[in-house]
DNA sequence: TTGACTCCCATAATATCCCATGATAATCCA
DNA sequence: TGGATTATCATGGGATATTATGGGAGTCAA
């Protein structure tokens, strides 16, 4: 949860916020994983349980395909393991500022075990987005805290 | 129910009333979680029972879309979950203080499970307004079960 | 050497801890 | 009962810790 727009400095590093990292050590590893989103021009982020958990669900596919050997490459092909330094930073790769179009910050957003980097405009535009489609599945729903959406709210 | 109006100190503090935290100390957390409202200039905050209820309905929909990802995305990146300190205060990060409008005095408006954070002016204006809507609404009906209603039941 | 990447330190801004105060509400006791 | 004593609470502010960020200096490889 939470969200936090970090800067990316003139040699390329970027702090990861502290309340993520607190998450991420506490998984045991002082450092994040990282792969371009599937989605989005986003990154995707996590510790040792998201990995964990990741590798998990492609073990299990084993058993059924032989496109497994396909899909992993595809998983991890792009996925980084950086450890950040002891201010909390990391250096992008470069094939990340490009997927994410980023720049000048980037913001980080919590989605409870995992996370996604943005540029930050362009997480606003998604952000709009999915609140209008949300609006189109509100009857289909039924009551809930997203029925207080109405179309004021996104104004 | 019951409401009550804190100040907002120099440095961006503000107390949790000591009733609210009671009941969120009940719930198993000793802080908060707050995120914008969706239909007003508001902030919705509750406790641990009230991000598990989101939890659940963001899951419920988990059966129709793929649009799930992007609204519990857009949903979470605005939901913050503040711990206050031992003088029950916590600091409202920046996008609340906009969204609300807020400066000087908060109202804290008690709404059973959860609560909502105001500006004291935004939030008479509301009630007045509500009143007014309450008012059309028993007149387009006619004398009825809204007959109950009165105008000191709407102070 | 040059450029990319660390490690290390400096700094300013912010957040948090801790204690003090005044006000109000709750409690106690003769 | 009524007046005094104690909690509880919101608020202010000083001191300290944390955080994001800038930049210097060292390391390594091409």
């Amino acid at each position: 949860m939470s969200s936090a727009v970090n800067k990316i400095d003139s040699k390329g590093r970027v702090s990861i916020p502290a309340p993520f990292r607190s998450v991420l050590e506490f998984q045991g590893y002082p450092g994040v994983y990282l792969f371009p989103s599937f989605t989005s021009n986003a990154i995707d982020g996590g510790g040792q349980d998201l990995i964990d958990q990741i590798s998990l669900s492609v073990e299990k596919m084993q058993l059924f395909a032989e496109e497994t050997d396909a899909l992993s490459t595809a998983l991890f092909s792009d996925t980084y393991s950086l450890s950040y330094d002891q201010d909390g930073r990391i250096s992008l790769p470069e094939i990340f500022i490009e997927h994410a179009n980023l720049s000048e910050r980037v913001i980080f957003v919590g989605q409870g075990r995992k996370f996604q980097m943005w540029n930050p405009e362009n997480f606003d535009e998604f952000k709009r987005d999915s609140k209008i489609k949300a609006l189109e599945y509100r009857n289909l729903i039924g009551p809930s805290h997203i029925d207080n959406f109405n179309k004021e709210a996104l104004d």
